[in-house]
RNA sequence: CGGGAUGUAGCUUAGUCCGGUUAAAGUGCUGGUCUGGGGGACCAGAGAUCGGGAGUUCGAAUCUCCCCAUCCCGACCA
């Protein structure tokens, strides 16, 4: 008997609960807003996080690492940046516990408040640049191009699972540039590659655009960001990179000497992704039946289900196996033999099927005398029966066929979903079936303001190197020079 | 922080209105036998201070008060 699950379209929310569950990739954890991230989850973040390491490497950047910890005047150097950040801080306040003298337990020991209260990190720029000011003196000492891996914690109000928790993971890249271009130009090439990562590798296409003065991220000049489609139609923001200007260089006093002895500010920019990607990956490709993983990021690309009916049988179909991990492995194809004779093959089956491994090989003695294999795919549900003989080649291509498979299958529900709007009647009446919508706007904080509260829609972003197109916005009436994308967000 | 709801075995829940044997079931867990091509069957077992505290009562999971936690709807969310 199958168990019942909840349906993407009878409860997406509680769908998305129960998925997380099933698959084995986060629980909640006894900490309010905070999650555990179970082994198979961490190894679907780390699989992420290995691949977008390579590419930072390869573009030019170092890793390094930053304190936990902030002293409490940091945050408010920079103005914009201390009120978009202080009402979600944790703040610690002493380092020591007595045993108290009821002997109801430990508490707080008076005696042991600091003089300066700590932050715990919501993000590091200010703990960066203080550290910036000591490395930089000269032109010579830029560009510089730090990132870090590091968790922080947003005291946030209402959390959901990898979306948005007290506490996540994520990279946070801060560079310092001689000149506003060169910065810009970092800044830009951060949001390509993030694309190109969510795209290649996680088969999820992004729009990449600007934010708007209200969405930007406090102390930036300029927000890029990439925004996924989920299939629910509702928009998540999956990366931001920032262009901060000479804000923090201000703020913390970073100067260097140019080539002629002046003295100049310096340019910078930050930028991150976090496990909210694993939230896009999750809403992006998976069904009622569980995850789906793209084969790029999947922790295991190929599972093997033997069938039998005694050790002989076992042992023969082991053997087959076995010789065919070899020949995988050598091809970079990962592969797990489950062998496990606790569990019966149609648990087994629902248990990959839940975990999303986008190829399923399955051999039981009627293969065996044949010579044959079953293969599932994940991705479409279907399986079929092949000769084993050169099964491997067939498993290296349709690896590469499912990945894409899967970014034109989100493509297409992206595309389906967008839509263009002209009149606010319209929209107000389309924006609740969810998607993406393109239409004008006139630029004013206070329109946007009105949208987001009649229709809980926020501008996602005004898309990159749109191309121009006059119009009237679509609630005021006024001059519009481009679209801009509209959406319910996460 | 406002409105609503919930807390009983690892998990999902019944029992609470109307107090009364040893707190019940499914699932999961342990051992065993049969099994094995889509989440197996049977047998035996372990597992709960009924969220915490105080009170009413001969007797409290059940009634009263206080506290705590979680979830949902708002507000908040680089």
């Amino acid at each position: 008997m199958a168990q019942k699950f909840v349906t993407r379209k009878e409860d997406y929310s509680k769908w998305y609960n129960e998925l997380v569950y099933r698959a084995d990739l986060a629980e909640h954890s006894d900490v309010r807003g905070c999650m555990v991230i179970k082994p198979y989850g961490y190894a679907i973040w780390e699989k992420m996080k290995n691949q977008l390491d390579i590419m930072f490497k390869e573009t030019g950047h170092s890793n390094a690492y930053f304190p936990l910890f902030i002293p409490k005047s940091y945050l408010s150097k920079e103005a914009s940046h201390v009120d978009g950040f202080a009402k979600e801080c944790a703040v610690v306040t002493h380092y020591r516990l007595k045993n108290a003298e009821d002997g109801s337990g430990v508490v707080v020991d008076p005696d042991a408040k600091l003089e300066e209260e700590l932050i715990v990190r919501p993000t590091s720029e200010t703990i960066i640049w203080n550290s910036y000011k000591n490395w930089i003196q000269s032109y010579r000492d830029l560009p510089l191009l730090i990132n870090q891996w590091a968790n922080v914690v947003r005291w946030e109000m209402r959390t959901r699972l990898f979306l948005r928790t007290a506490e996540f993971l994520w990279q946070e890249g801060h560079t310092a540039h001689a000149t506003k271009q060169e910065a810009i130009e970092e800044t830009e090439k951060i949001l390509h590659l993030y694309a190109d990562f969510v795209e290649s590798y996680m088969a999820t296409p992004v729009l990449k655009g600007t934010k708007t003065e209200a969405e930007r991220f406090a102390g930036a000049e300029e927000t890029y960001c990439i925004e996924a489609l989920m299939q629910d139609g509702k928009a998540l923001q999956a990366g931001t990179s920032h262009f901060l200007a000479q804000n923090f260089a201000k703020a913390f006093d970073v100067k260097f000497a140019d080539k002629e002895g002046k003295l100049e500010y310096v340019w910078a920019t930050s930028w991150g992704v976090s496990t909210r990607l694993m939230g896009a990956l999750i809403m992006t490709h998976s069904d009622d039946q569980g995850l789906v993983l793209p084969p790029k990021i999947a922790p295991l690309q190929v599972v093997a289900i033997p069938i039998y009916k005694n050790e002989d049988q076992l042992n023969e179909i082991c053997k087959h196996f076995k010789a065919l991990e070899n020949k995988l492995k050598a091809l970079g194809v990962s592969f797990k033999l489950d062998d496990d004779d606790n569990r019966r093959p149609g648990w087994k089956f629902a248990e990959y099927e839940s975990k999303g491994v986008p190829i399923r090989l399955a051999m039981g003695p009627r293969d065996l005398e044949n010579g044959k294999v079953e293969l599932a795919r994940r991705d479409t549900r279907t399986k079929e029966i092949f000769d084993f003989n050169g099964i491997e080649t067939y498993i290296k291509s349709l690896l590469t066929e499912i990945q894409e498979s899967l970014f034109n299958r989100a493509l297409e529900h992206r595309t389906t979903n967008t839509h263009l709007v002209d009149s606010y009647e319209d929209f107000k009446k389309q924006i609740k079936k969810g998607g993406f919508f393109m239409a004008h706007w006139d630029g004013t904080k206070e329109t946007e303001l009105l949208i987001k509260e009649q229709t809980q829609a926020t501008i996602r972003c005004i898309p990159y190197n749109a191309p121009e197109e006059t119009g009237k916005c679509m609630v005021t009436g006024k001059e519009s020079k481009r679209r801009v994308v509209f959406a319910k967000a996460y």
